[in-house]
DNA sequence: ATTCATTTGTGAAAATTATCACGACTATTT
DNA sequence: AAATAGTCGTGATAATTTTCACAAATGAAT
């Protein structure tokens, strides 16, 4: 939308920092330095400082942030005011768990249906979110952005089509295929099963003392 | 252990080839080129040439690279011949979600081993795998390098804690919380709160046409 | 008032990662 | 045998990200 200069690198810790925020300010704390975020969040304190600084100037010499003026800060530049929607597609093993999961207190994002196409789940209600048969997803998908993709892998391709089609801009995908999409829409992989294996390759072949990832 | 030349990055996507690779091979595929891998796995080729480069010449000018020798040569620098056990804390919506998963048919590794704090859980059997008293760490644990941690986050420090007790040297962290461990443990982040809402920043603050991720 | 210990914000440097672009080589077709 | 289309490996360059290190500002202590 708007201050595209922000680099990425900075955008994906800033949720991060914004829950931390949370924490100390639940605590009652009500002042921080970048190098106890730094301990907390395991961010060398001289990128928290350089991250900040992308926002302008939000401490002050000698003292360190306000936690509370930092946290208001993050919550508008994260749109944390408005409620963000989301959509599940498949109701598995893992689906499952993510309805159940209350995902994040401190945060205005909601998972608010659920679709799968199996007819026996259709209908149901998990940790109270409610699902629908997967052929129900043009009457029921309006106005919701973003999707979560649990489905099998065979059949992610074919969802995605459909999901695009319905005008999803996002979509956070589990299953270990490398989905096509248009150019304007956008795409975060999350494979576990890499993960799992890069960690052990890590293990193996780096040495023991070097920096942390 | 031995060529810590490899970039992070290049390592990290060395499981992701892997994959696509063995899927190749099952097709009967037998020539591939970075272009087509490329397609695939959505990496740029270039990058892709670039990784396979640190391994020595894999390929042949204008012909490409022959999968099954790629493949070989993967499975070995990747470790792929012995198989890595892995352990699994806290058996709960996601980590049942784990168990009930075959992590990846192509791969050696396993989860052999369940651990909660629940005693009904303990003595059960998910997918096939035992679930034992967290208490029985110490006498399960033996040989096991490798734990996936999917634990309340409050819970996350000082199960952590026991896990470097018992030797431990790799965790995949699924809970919210940033643990501290020695220097030669290694730790591998997935936070998937903050993957999704950092997938919302971007889609509201990054121009709907730039490259993707 | 002055000193002192802290801590930010940032210019500059370093490190890492990605991409361009082309010479060298291969297989295939004519 | 020559021409053609395809492809790798890599030097060079660009882009991105991290880190160093310090002047300037702050608040607390004496
Ligand atoms: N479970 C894990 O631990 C795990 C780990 C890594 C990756 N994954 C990946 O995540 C994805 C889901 O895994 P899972 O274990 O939950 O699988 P699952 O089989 O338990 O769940 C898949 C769900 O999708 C539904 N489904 C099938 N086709 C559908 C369609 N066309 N439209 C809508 N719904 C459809 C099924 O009915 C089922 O409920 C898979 O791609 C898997 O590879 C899972
Ligand atoms: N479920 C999700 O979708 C999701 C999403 C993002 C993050 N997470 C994080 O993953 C972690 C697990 O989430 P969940 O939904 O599976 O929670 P859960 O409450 O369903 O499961 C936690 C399990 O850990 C066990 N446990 C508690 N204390 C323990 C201890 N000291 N030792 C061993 N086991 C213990 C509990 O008995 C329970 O079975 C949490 O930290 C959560 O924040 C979960």
């Amino acid at each position: 939308m708007e201050q595209s200069k922000i680099p990425q690198a900075t955008a994906k810790r800033l949720p991060l920092y914004y829950r931390f925020l949370n924490n100390l300010n639940q605590q009652g704390k009500n002042r921080v330095s970048s190098k106890e975020l730094s301990e907390a969040v395991k961010v060398d304190s001289a990128t928290i400082r350089r991250d900040f600084s992308y926002f302008g100037a939000l401490g002050k010499k000698g003292y360190g942030y306000n936690v509370e003026y930092l946290l208001g800060f993050f919550r508008s530049t994260l749109d944390q005011h408005e409620t963000t929607e989301v959509a599940l597609i498949g109701v598995g093993n893992l689906g499952t768990a993510f309805l159940n999961y209350s995902f994040l207190k401190n945060n205005n994002i909601r998972i608010t249906k659920g679709f799968d196409a199996n007819p026996e789940k259709a209908g149901t209600n998990i940790g109270g979110v409610p699902i629908y048969h997967i052929d129900e997803l043009h009457e029921k998908l309006e106005g919701i952005r973003v999707a979560i993709l649990t489905v099998p892998a065979t059949e992610a391709e074919s969802i995605t089509e459909k999901l695009v089609n319905e005008g999803i801009e996002g979509i956070l995908n589990f299953t270990p295929a490398r989905i096509s999409v248009p150019e304007h829409i956008r795409v975060h992989h999350i494979d576990l099963a890499v993960e799992l294996q890069s960690l052990v390759y890590f293990l193996k072949h780096y040495p023991l003392d070097s920096k942390k990832k």
